[in-house]
RNA sequence: UCCACAGUAGCUCAGUCGGUAGAGCAAGCGGCUGUUAACCGCUAGGUCGUAGGUUCGAGCCCUACCUGUGGAGCCA
């Protein structure tokens, strides 16, 4: 199939000067000139920026439609690519036929107009909001990070797995999950004492929206070697920050006859991957985070790019923190979970750029995760960035099945996840892992404030619109 | 869930001591110009988040609720 030439060939100059072209998209501005043609921007999301279309007044509909044509208003023009005599723009298409294909019924109250929006305000229209600076560049820059991600696998030898998104298991991890169920809510079928039935539920058992691909993701490590998940998670925890969605993207490899170390060794060889691959690939959308929206993000990603991830063990970090002078809100003391607080300053001030702390203590990380021959602590890693806090959660997996069983035991887990614990009794190999939420990621290499704004739609507390 | 702040024109906001609402941008019309967030002029545009209450009188004071934002907790 020939597929047609879009905005961002014509700018990049795969098409001759001179040669007839066909430009589709969305009008952003009109500016009339007396004498007797019209400049009009069209965008149609190849490229951050839009083409100038030079409409003269001798067009049959210059006078009824053109001099009519407003933001958002959607155009069909063929004409000939010429060099712009302006400054802001190489090329230019000299209009020959302009066809309306859509009009904007109320310019008045057209909700993405020729203005500055806020963010919150493009929230309410999240549908028209590409139509923006900002979320086409976001746009770009997600779908140029997600092939980087699959190619950073992809490369290295990894399979993209599927995992499911409905569960049965409510024990994945922490966190609160979505019910899913087809049960009648206003007839619910009782046992015998009184319980609500979920053997008459669809799965025949209590069901919800996965949290995490991470367990299952570990039954396909654990024959083919090297996977990864990347798919949608949910979380039902009320949670009003800038920070949080419950319905968010999130990456997960997990890497057979592989340690601690390699699993950080591959977080920080992964991050610069992709960072990297962004800052190629959207220097017209990178550019303007840079300039309009945080002040020197491009600076910050190459230099993270271009610099080692510091290591430092949780122990290591309790002593920094306590040495470091600083009054903070909660107290520092080996044992108890970092804060916000405590992330940020060894991130921020402490590192000045991504640091990666490992071997937490066993008693406030995840029943899976290795635990240590120092009896204390276990194989556990967090990589924090500067802004944001933590961005990847990762461990080296518990593969003993004796220590495995323990501590599922006193978790009551090893009943729903009989199948988890098989993996270490059919076969078990050392393995390791990571998490890593593709929203935050995007807020890191964007600059942007929101998460909400880092995904199409949205889903918050209080919100599933559109 | 907790704390704080906010809700006035399509959007962003101002509104003094409680006395029946104003600007900028956008929009419409006109002028000017190879323009580029164009510029200049004119016009139109409001049940002040919702429901109560206080008062002769509420955008303003009080109560409740709703919505949004920032921060915290939880986490990715």
């Amino acid at each position: 199939m020939q597929w047609p030439l879009r905005i961002a060939d014509l700018l990049a100059g795969k098409a001759a000067v001179g040669s007839s072209v066909t430009v589709k998209g969305w009008v952003r501005t009109r500016r009339d000139s007396k004498a007797g043609f019209s400049f009009i921007n069209i965008h149609d999301g190849s490229a951050f920026d839009g083409i100038q279309v030079v409409a003269e007044q001798t067009l049959p509909n210059y006078s009824d439609e053109i001099l009519k044509l407003g933001a958002g208003c959607s155009v069909s023009i063929t004409g000939t690519l010429v060099a712009s005599q302006g400054k802001e723009q190489a090329v230019e298409v000299k209009a020959e036929t302009l066809t309306v294909l859509g009009w904007v019924d109320d310019p008045e109250t057209y909700p993405v107009a020729k203005k500055r929006h806020t963010f919150e305000y493009l929230r309410t229209v999240a549908h028209l909001r590409p139509r923006t600076n900002t979320f086409g560049a976001m746009a770009r820059i997600r779908n140029s990070a997600s092939q980087a991600i699959h190619r950073y696998f992809n490369e290295r030898g990894f399979y993209w797995v599927n995992t499911p998104i409905v569960t049965a298991s409510d024990c994945e991890g922490a966190g609160e999950l979505f019910r899913v169920s087809t049960l009648d809510l206003h007839n619910l079928p009782r046992t015998d004492k009184g319980a609500v039935d979920f053997t008459k539920d669809f799965f025949g058992s209590e069901s919800f929206l996965t949290v995490s691909g991470q367990l299952n993701g570990e039954a396909y490590c654990t024959a083919m070697s090297r996977i990864y998940t990347f798919g949608p998670t949910f979380r039902a925890e009320n949670s009003n920050t800038s920070r949080h969605l419950a319905e968010f993207w999130m990456v997960e490899p997990e890497v057979a006859f592989a340690d601690l170390k390699q699993n950080a060794d591959m977080a920080e060889e992964f991050l610069q991957y992709v960072f990297r691959a962004v800052l190629n690939e959207r220097q017209d959308d990178m550019a303007f985070f840079d300039q309009h929206i945080s002040q020197g993000v491009i600076a910050r990603l190459e230099s993270v790019v271009n610099a080692e991830f510091v290591r430092m063990d949780y122990s290591d970090a309790i002593t920094v923190l306590q040495k470091s002078g600083k009054k903070f809100e909660f107290p520092v003391q080996w044992g108890l979970d970092l804060q916000s607080e405590h992330e940020r300053y060894l991130a921020e001030e402490h590192v000045g750029r991504p640091v990666i702390l490992m071997n937490y203590p066993q008693a406030i990380k995840a029943f899976y995760m290795r635990a240590n021959e120092d009896g204390k602590t276990c194989a556990a890693m967090d990589v924090l960035a500067p802004g944001i806090g933590e961005i990847i959660g990762g461990s080296q997996r518990e593969e003993r099945l004796d220590v495995l069983d323990a501590k599922m035991q006193a978790l009551g887990l090893q009943e729903g996840l009989w199948w988890y614990r098989d993996l270490r009794r059919y076969g078990t190999i050392p393995h390791a892992g990571f998490g890593l939420g593709f929203e935050r990621l995007l807020t890191y290499i964007t600059g942007m404030d929101n998460i909400r704004d880092a995904i199409p739609f949205p889903r918050v507390p209080g919100s599933a619109l559109f």
